[in-house]
RNA sequence: GUCCCCAUCGUCUAGCCUGGCCUAGGACGCCGGCCUUUCAAGCCGGCAACACGGGUUCGAAUCCCGUUGGGGACA
């Protein structure tokens, strides 16, 4: 069983798993509303979003294998979509594609894999799975810049020895090469996008859709607590955003702390933003040494932030303090941090709060 | 209400004294693009001002006069 996004990668991932003689069934999940709607409006295969359903419908026909598309919505709304506003609301920063994996791409995929008899699911990520001391682990892909470990550290461990990632280990261009083969409209095929299922405007207008209490005025504050300016609600800004704040000093100003409690926004310099210790809670381990004791480990505190020298310290059951042996940059809470020993993903957990360095 | 200062891009300003190198520079903001399965960051590019009216001069943001609009221990 294979999920088809309607992308290159799964479509290239359907090709290479036909080659291997399975007999895939090829699976779509409509995860949000019709899509289809204005990709016919605008005339092209897909606009935006993780689930081009009429692509994944054609590459399916194309390549002879069945097709269907199972309706989702409502677990991502409450799955994804819920967690994604209350966490903005909250003056966090939530990423909804690694929720979207662990509460709906991922588990609905496996459940209806299991239930349905199949051998094994797939998808289009780049990523592996590798035995390790006789178990099955999440590793990066060897396709460094497209490794997409980061969004996928939440499944849980028993879906591992279930799951396949047929282009997990490969380089762009043969992804490219092998979709063109097949026919498939390349130039049609970009894969940069922003969230899924904000088809208009940005994250901002999304949640204050969702949400109109978002909007809730207050005030840009310096470190010292002057007064600098006034924001729109806290849910519109993260943690190390410079843009979109409108106040002009002189000085480029990067968001430094969200206050939920007094709904202010603190704005200082860059160098202000660099963290060496976080807390990070609500875990999901594939190594349970981690719980155990302090261990090192790589640390990845977002998708395009490489991973760093870090220490785990375990502080209760749900919750390690992470201590980086270099300071990182802005620390969100709401955003992920995964550990990594080399390519192995041992887990990784929400980052939860901050203790600011002490001045030296 | 006499006298004295000040008046440049959205913001803060460089330039004015020693007129031409200013088709007015910078910073921050803003806009667009790139990047990107989150949000950010980063990179590239772009828009945008000499308060107004007269003069002097070959030539004025730069000098002079006035108008308007802001600020100052006389009232």
């Amino acid at each position: 069983m294979l999920g088809m996004s309607g992308g290159v990668d799964s479509s290239v991932a359907a090709l290479l798993l036909t080659e291997q003689g399975y007999r895939v069934h090829g699976i779509t999940l409509q995860v949000w509303e019709h899509e289809d709607e204005t990709v016919a409006r605008s005339k092209r295969w897909q606009e935006r979003g993780c689930c081009k359903i009429g692509l994944a419908r054609h590459v399916a026909k194309r390549l002879g294998i069945v097709h269907e598309v199972v309706d989702t919505r409502e677990a991502f709304r409450a799955g994804v979509i819920d967690d994604f506003v209350s966490g903005y609301v909250s003056g966090a920063t939530p990423n909804p594609c690694v929720r979207c994996n662990e509460r709906v791409k991922l588990r609905l995929l496996c459940e209806l894999g299991r239930a349905r008899g199949a051998d094994g699911v797939a998808t289009g990520h780049y990523a592996r799975i590798l035995p390790h001391e006789g178990r099955p682990y999440l590793h990066r892909s060897t396709n460094a810049t497209k490794d997409q470990s980061y969004f996928l550290y939440r499944v849980k461990p028993e879906w591992l020895s279930y799951l396949h990632f047929p282009v997990g280990d490969m380089q762009k261009p043969e992804v490219y090469a092998r979709a063109e083969a097949l026919g498939l409209p390349a130039d049609e095929l970009k894969e940069s996008q922003e969230i899924c299922f904000v088809s208009e405007g940005n994250y901002r207008s999304f949640v204050e859709r969702e949400a109109p209490h978002a909007r809730r005025p207050g005030l840009f504050q310096d470190e010292t607590g002057r007064t600098i300016g006034q924001h729109d609600g806290i849910a519109f800004y993260t943690r190390g955003q410079r843009r979109g704040l409108g106040v002009a000093t002189g000085r480029r100003l990067y968001v430094q702390t969200v206050v939920p409690e007094t709904n202010t926004v603190v704005l200082g310099p860059e160098e202000a933003l660099l963290q060496h210790e976080c807390v990070v809670t609500d875990l999901n381990l594939f190594d349970d040494r981690i719980a155990d004791g302090p261990a090192d480990v790589e640390a990845k505190v977002r998708y395009a932030t490489p991973s760093s020298p870090a220490t785990l310290e375990p502080a209760s059951p749900d919750r390690v303090l992470v201590r980086f042996r270099s300071p990182q940059r802005a620390l969100s809470p709401g955003q992920s941090a995964v550990f990594y020993c080399g390519d192995r993903v041992l887990g990784g957990g929400i980052i939860h709060e901050d203790f600011r360095d002490l001045p030296a």
